[in-house]
DNA sequence: AAATTTCTGTAATCTTTGCTTCAAGGCCTG
DNA sequence: CAGGCCTTGAAGCAAAGATTACAGAAATTT
């Protein structure tokens, strides 16, 4: 009695040859992806309003033995569904090694990213991607003392996907001159996690008068930003260690490029062939030669581009 | 009984309280997202490797009345789980959300990090924090064109933790200077993945000639660098994105800071609390002062310190 | 090492569950 | 409207469930 088709599917496919009292179960089933068929026999039966032997019946119509059974086919179908998308992190070796730092911080990060794509609002990635893949805004990226290079490495980035990209200095004294030009069209992207620092605070309440869209990435407590930021990412911070791990946040970022990179990749080719020729043509960079990329598995995954190679480091 | 906290954070959280077989238990639920708990307490007992009357005295530990009552939460997570992911779908069309990028990145990033650890040598990573801890060495930083974030990161981290750390600038025209006093006691540590940049190893070759150690970071490839370095991390990197992801090495980093900070927590408690102070007498810093920070559980595992709170941002 | 406390599994008890049986109720066909 | 067929829920029962009590084991203290 082991179907490999999925319980919803088969559900529905069988919908036709049920009875009234059957849709009726078939239908709280379906619309609490299942998890009501994990109680017990009796409550399932109050709560679809239908009596315990129909349920059994249906159990029956659709291959199980019975309701036990079934409730395993669900349960093995509600686990693989909540399977998280990061794997647990492990380091192999001897039993001496599981506490080892490497092993523990492991742990906690595969924990942390994992639960920061919980909260993750994929509606949400997905407008911040547009937004920053859109050529008519500026952006500007701004970072805390630790989060500074996270908002380099973004910039990194999207410096080379996009034009207009400012990564503003880390002495707010020169802020002033790129505030100047925030406007409408603009958008800042701040990193702040705690300590919270209250300069970027007055920077992202000085930016947002001005019109400008705030982007947030935070931590699972969230800066006192969150107020003026249109989009907010807030990503696990915690590990083993006296300080933060900013590896969730790096995860976001990562995604972000890549999203942005796919979306923008029309406009940015041109960019990138033109930075090609540049490094090429320029002596300055003479001496900057890159070297043979040695032996690299296929990426069937990344839209190949003419210039391809030149987006890589 | 209705606790309102997550069963997930309530288990991480009264992890101390529980005992060996209990934490057996915690472990096994936590693990498959806590769907192992929705079978029948036998079920559990033998899954979990202990006895039915140890699951219900867990159950009773966490404010529950029994298994049944904890079950009943435990459905509630689940079924609240399910349905955000079904939320998330519905935004951009029949996109499914396991085909959002975020997920395949989620994906792809869990076997980078595994792989990595699995070449990781863990007798290395530790000799290497032991001589990155070591206050005689003098400490230099060194990044490619992506990679300088990462250096950053690992610079940003180590200055403060101990004294004699120098992040080398991008331009290779001012690194002569800093080659001068590279001699027998000095650690450069490079980071060079794809595609590798010759001037990186030209600094690595001169600093080897003048006794440095090298610490190198690359890709699963290996940067040619590697002839050079006495200690070499090699990162997995690849992702479905058209760019690398250096996810794995900030792990290492990560991994290190803490190891290292652990390790000369003597010496950098007197060096913490030196700028704990300079921060506090200082004009230039006075508009910097931090928020307080908000509510945050507990972090059992962190060695407290007097001086706690500075080393976090 | 003895004593005390704490932990954990076995066995017995009581509750609930899943399932079968069976009769009442609907519904079309004649 | 009577007779057959299908659907549905009430009642009952064996089986498995959850829970308790207790005793041996382990760890801690004295």
């Amino acid at each position: 009695m082991h179907k490999k088709a999925l319980l919803r599917d088969l559900l529905k496919e069988k919908q036709a040859d049920l009875t009234a009292a059957e849709r009726k179960l078939s239908a709280v089933l379906l619309d609490d992806s299942l998890v009501t068929g994990l109680q017990s026999i009796t409550r399932l039966a109050e709560r679809a309003e239908v009596s315990s032997p129909t349920i059994i019946r249906l159990a029956r119509k659709l291959g199980f033995d019975g309701y036990s059974d079934m409730q395993d086919a669900i349960r093995d179908e509600v686990g693989a569904r909540m399977k998280q998308p990061l794997a647990k992190l492990e380091a192999p070796g001897p039993t001496d090694s599981r506490h080892h730092i490497v092993s523990r911080f492991a742990e906690a990060v595969s924990g942390n990213i994992n639960r920061t794509l919980e909260r993750l609002d994929l509606a949400e990635f997905d407008r911040v991607a547009a937004l920053l893949s859109d050529p008519q805004h500026r952006l500007y990226l701004l970072g805390g003392r630790i989060t500074r290079s996270n908002a380099h490495y973004f910039f990194n980035h999207l410096q080379i996907i996009r034009p207009q990209v400012t990564l503003l200095d880390s002495s707010p004294s020169v802020w002033p001159q790129s505030l100047l030009d925030m406007n409408g069209d603009a958008v800042l992207i701040v990193f702040d996690i705690r300590r919270y620092e209250k300069e970027l605070e007055k920077l992202a309440n000085l930016a947002v008068k001005q019109g400008a869209t705030i982007v947030l990435f935070t931590d699972a407590w969230g800066s006192p930003i969150e107020r003026h930021a249109q989009f907010c990412f807030r990503a696990m911070v915690e590990v083993p260690s006296s300080w933060d791990s900013t590896l969730a946040i790096n995860f976001l970022i990562e995604a972000l490029v890549a999203e942005v990179q796919s979306r923008s990749s029309d406009q940015s080719a041109e960019r990138i062939a033109a930075l090609e020729q540049m490094i090429g043509e320029s002596r300055i960079f003479r001496s900057n030669e890159r070297l043979e990329t040695p032996s690299q598995t296929s990426k069937p995954m990344v839209k190949r581009q003419a210039n391809g190679d030149v987006e890589r480091e």
